[in-house]
DNA sequence: TTTGTTGGTGGGATTGCTGG
DNA sequence: CCAGCAATCCCACCAACAAA
């Protein structure tokens, strides 16, 4: 310690050491062709010796940059999210970013706090996947700061934004469809609050049902939160509807976990006495018992594919609105 | 007493420059 | 090839002083 103890140990700290200028520091640590092996060996045993560590924040004053992207979920308690953040802070991670985290539990409030929090923060850019009923107004504050961004899941009808989704009705198509090949026709579309999603979702449903043409009387709908909670309450619920239900098309796969947990509480077995699929395809679906039969979109591929997605932006900033989304694929496992 | 103005300082790194 | 100086980034914070 000696002298700077007490103190953080600086540039300067590890340009005396090495006996050479502060400016020769910085250029070893960037690398530079402009300094000796031998130097830089001398000043890397420095940086060694005195447990010097970089100060990112002095030269973000210094430079006006920052490799901290600003990542918002709206729902870190669904394990969906926490694939898709792994996918893109894999990808971030190889272009030298590093990510800041943020949960808005669906909270508008939140949101605003959050963006404002971020934006306090400098960091380099946004990746959001807004909560339920945000308005227009939170995003043109965002775009105002012209920082680069990308919206998540939900578009918000939003024109030229750069949009990450998921083909959403030809999921739940899918889901829907292979209920019916299996002869069900009492079916039930469960979870889910208004929004964008949940509507192309249930379209989806619809679609399906139209082309078997199954009556409007033979099917339900029951909407509320994407938890684990509601899949349980709202199973037993459509069952105190719909007695002889058949098969359940959930919201996603949390939602399809509770309705299973449900069924196997009132003696149903699920695959057998009723059918469930999810959305999603979280990990913990393949490990469930039985098994659930779902839609997967790939979480951590599409995390990806949306950093992917900003990279790109930042780039190049002037370049037209990229839309990517996600192809779904029927999973077939062993709840449908 | 309250409120406003001005100027200086610290916090570390980056970069252009001159000169040996 | 490199030393070393100087300017620079932004802003919170404080002191000193002035005006209302």
């Amino acid at each position: 310690m000696g002298a700077h103890s007490g103190r953080h140990v600086t540039m300067h700290d590890v340009a005396s050491s090495a006996g050479v200028s502060v400016s020769t520091v910085s250029l070893v640590l960037q690398d530079s062709q402009l300094i000796s092996l031998a130097t830089k060996t001398r000043v890397r045993r420095a940086v060694e010796e005195l447990g010097y560590v970089y100060n990112r924040s002095a030269a973000q004053l210094r430079r006006h940059d920052s490799n901290a992207v600003g990542v918002i979920v709206n729902d870190l308690a669904n394990p969906f999210f926490v694939e898709v953040l792994a996918g893109i802070e894999g990808r971030l991670m190889q272009d030298g970013f590093v990510v800041l985290v943020a949960n808005t539990d669906n909270s508008c409030e939140r949101q605003d706090a959050v963006l404002r929090s971020m934006r306090e923060q400098g960091v380099a850019g946004v990746m959001l996947a807004p909560s339920q009923g945000t308005r227009r107004q939170a995003l043109n504050d965002l775009r105002s700061w012209r920082t680069p961004f990308v919206l998540m899941v939900r578009s918000l009808g939003m024109g030229g934004c750069d949009f990450a989704g998921f083909e959403n009705e030809m999921g739940s198509y899918l889901a829907t469809q292979r209920m019916l090949q299996a002869g069900h026709r009492k079916l039930a579309y469960l979870g889910g609050l208004p929004s964008e999603v949940r509507n192309q979702r249930y379209r989806g449903f619809l679609k399906a049902l139209r082309q078997y043409e199954v009556s409007r009387a033979d099917h339900l709908e029951h909407w509320g939160a994407a938890t684990r909670q509601f899949g349980f309450d709202g199973l037993h619920w459509l069952l105190r509807r719909q007695p002889g239900l058949e098969g359940v098309v959930c919201y996603n796969d949390i939602v399809a976990f509770g309705a299973i947990a449900a069924a196997s509480r009132l003696g149903r077995r699920p695959g057998v006495d009723i059918a469930v699929a999810g959305f999603d395809d979280i990990r913990a679906a393949q490990h469930l018992n039985p098994p659930l039969t779902t839609i997967s979109i790939d979480p951590h591929g599409f995390g990806a594919a949306a950093a992917q997605l900003w990279l790109q932006r930042r780039a190049a900033p002037e370049q037209a609105q990229r839309v990517h989304l996600s192809l779904p694929k029927l999973v077939v496992r062993r709840t449908a």
